[in-house]
DNA sequence: TAAAATTATGGCAACGATACCAATCCACAT
DNA sequence: ATGTGGATTGGTATCGTTGCCATAATTTTA
């Protein structure tokens, strides 16, 4: 068969210029903003464009620019719907701005350090980072002169490192006191691995909200990664002994579901004998059945943080290195008590009585 | 303050061939697969290349070579576990074969055409595509000689287009299989958007086994766009009339989520008076609460085979055009009965006993 | 109307790699 | 010793664009 026609080669600037009787660098100034070029001559060469089909070939433009225009998405955690959000507003705002994402796998098995090493090659304008990445990827991309932003997580172990992400302190902080406020008494703190920063953060500012309440001791456990499966594994451990907390406060919504399925499992009603609370808002949270009680990140504010300093980076203006922190928002539902039951520092029988009838059985 | 001592450039062949002792060509032959070289001077110009932090530049490769190695990602449902799952699984194998994605949002407001004519002055190697997306931008991808492949669709328009995908019909027929099984004797269908082919082609199966047993109307709606708000908002709608269907075949988990709740909502016990049965088994459909009967694909084979057809494609190798069609397989969770009711082609009444207590309220 | 200031345009080189060809090199057979 | 063939190597042109400079066209000002 006949598959290609006289080998009809993909036109270039040349040929669009030759159409449209004007030199390449013309042609280059009609598809640049700002050039110094004529309404006239403009239009001229975008008709002849159009006719050929042309579009400027980036990789050229790249390489002789210097700017790629494209950004690197180090990503870990694929189950988690709210991932999935944030890439949908990061794309969102990238693109508005001109940039192109490019996906990077980093979950399980695969070498987080090679992966980089060949999008590094593509001189990415900027890696957004959304898991902890070995120290080495973060100098590499120093010497190459790549800015690396976090996302939802900061680095704690390089000073002033550029992020934007929750107020995760302030986000345990709130838990706590929710948890408080509706009578828990002993609350409970369930992270991912214990050494990234969410989980440390958010745990620090639980635990220190429990101390202004004279609580100094909670029980804690880290599921590790924060997916539905591990998490229920881990809840089902941690609530298999005696001695058991009266609310859980999870590090994400996924393991907020995971935990309420266990204690549901172990025969505990939510939110009466025990309460938990999540952070991240997915729809899953916002279901009949789960109905969970969580804190919402303003995802949309943050991700246009981030198309902000990545034009900022893109500029050279150099701002200094930050983590922009973002409040979340407490969003009660029925996962914890609606009322406060002994609202005093009386540390009461919690069980008398769950106020609402439990949506879980 | 002095940001940047002496202008440190980044490294390029040159400077690896000047501090190996060779030519430019024989660095480039190091970072070659197959290339003519000997172990010997590979090892220096690689050892040369580390000392100086020398990563060769894509862009230039890529000008030269007339192979970008990225490939577009159209995503469109930017909620549901299940793309997250397959951007996942594609990615990974992506990078297996050194390719990168870059990932197109196209949901909601933004213009697909646009945000494709951007990413085709990247050159990408292909187009995969997991939404429906206007038949120009396949036209326009056709003339830059960039294959488009679809991926959990079909694009019906274009008589032979390539693309990997669930075999929809089949899924629809075992689900009616399913329910007509169970004893379900009214079965209706919940689509998406109605045109497109996931809907269009689940719903055939699903039509085809239900005429077999002499069912020849059956109630049908179409959500939209497949989230779980705007399912719910349909599917309490769909649930509000009488002559209520005694069970519902979803066109994905997500929406099958979302017609358990609008069922309980109505006081309708699941699987008893209504059963739910989706497609996808997002991890969502695993838990305690929902247990969702469901369809699941085979998302790693189908990502292999993916990445099979890409490698194809890039090689040049003219496989015919065609769609791959994958076997679903029926997980049978608790949203529909477990036993049959009634398995005969009497149409009894349903509503006697629903055999398993029923795990929502 | 002429000079000065501004704006448009063309030409050339360069971005950093690889394709291609010609020139070596080496081992081995003659 | 010499030729043959295959494996390496170097040199040069090129991929398609834009930066830069010089010149040409246009407008503004004197």
């Amino acid at each position: 068969m006949a598959e290609r026609r006289e080998r009809s080669r993909i036109p270039n600037a040349q040929d669009v210029a030759k159409l449209a009787g004007v030199s390449p660098s013309t042609v280059s100034r009609a598809f640049v903003n700002d050039a110094s070029i004529s309404a006239h001559k403009k239009a001229r060469v975008l008709e002849a464009a159009g006719k050929l089909g042309y579009r400027p070939n980036a990789m050229a433009r790249s390489l002789r620019t210097r700017k790629s225009r494209l950004v690197g998405i180090l990503l870990e955690e694929f189950t988690n719907p709210f991932f999935l959000r944030t890439l949908e507003l990061l794309t969102r705002e990238l693109q508005k701005a001109g940039l192109h994402a490019i996906v990077v796998n980093a979950s399980h098995d695969i070498s987080v350090a090679e992966a980089i090493d060949l999008i590094i090659q593509f001189r990415i304008n900027a890696l957004i980072v959304s898991s902890d990445i070995p120290l080495n990827v973060e100098f590499e991309c120093s010497k190459m002169d790549i800015p690396v932003v976090s996302f939802a997580r900061t680095e704690r172990r390089i000073p002033n490192s550029t992020g934007i992400c929750l107020d995760d302190y302030s986000a345990g902080y709130a838990a706590a006191r929710h948890l408080l406020e509706k009578g828990y008494r002993r609350p409970g703190f369930v992270g991912g691995f214990p050494d990234v920063s969410v989980t440390v953060d958010r745990c620090a500012g639980f635990r220190e909200r429990l101390a202004e309440s004279g609580i100094r001791q909670f029980a804690t456990t880290f599921v590790g990664d924060n997916t539905y499966d591990t998490g229920l594994a881990a809840c089902r451990e941690f609530l298999a002994g005696s001695d058991l907390p009266d609310s859980l406060f999870c590090v994400n919504d996924q393991v907020a579901v995971a935990a309420i399925d266990a204690s549901v499992e172990r025969g505990l009603s939510v939110p009466g004998d025990i309460g938990v609370i999540g952070v991240d808002d997915i729809w899953v949270t916002r279901t009949r059945s789960y109905s969970v009680t969580t804190i919402t990140q303003p995802l949309e504010a943050m991700s246009e943080a981030m198309a902000a300093v990545l034009a900022d980076h893109n500029s050279g203006s150099a701002r200094p290195r930050q983590t922009l922190r973002f409040e979340g928002r407490l969003v009660e539902r029925d996962s914890t008590r609606r009322d406060a039951a002994a609202s005093g520092a009386d540390p009461g029988p919690a069980d008398s009585a769950a106020p609402t009838p439990s949506p879980y059985q």
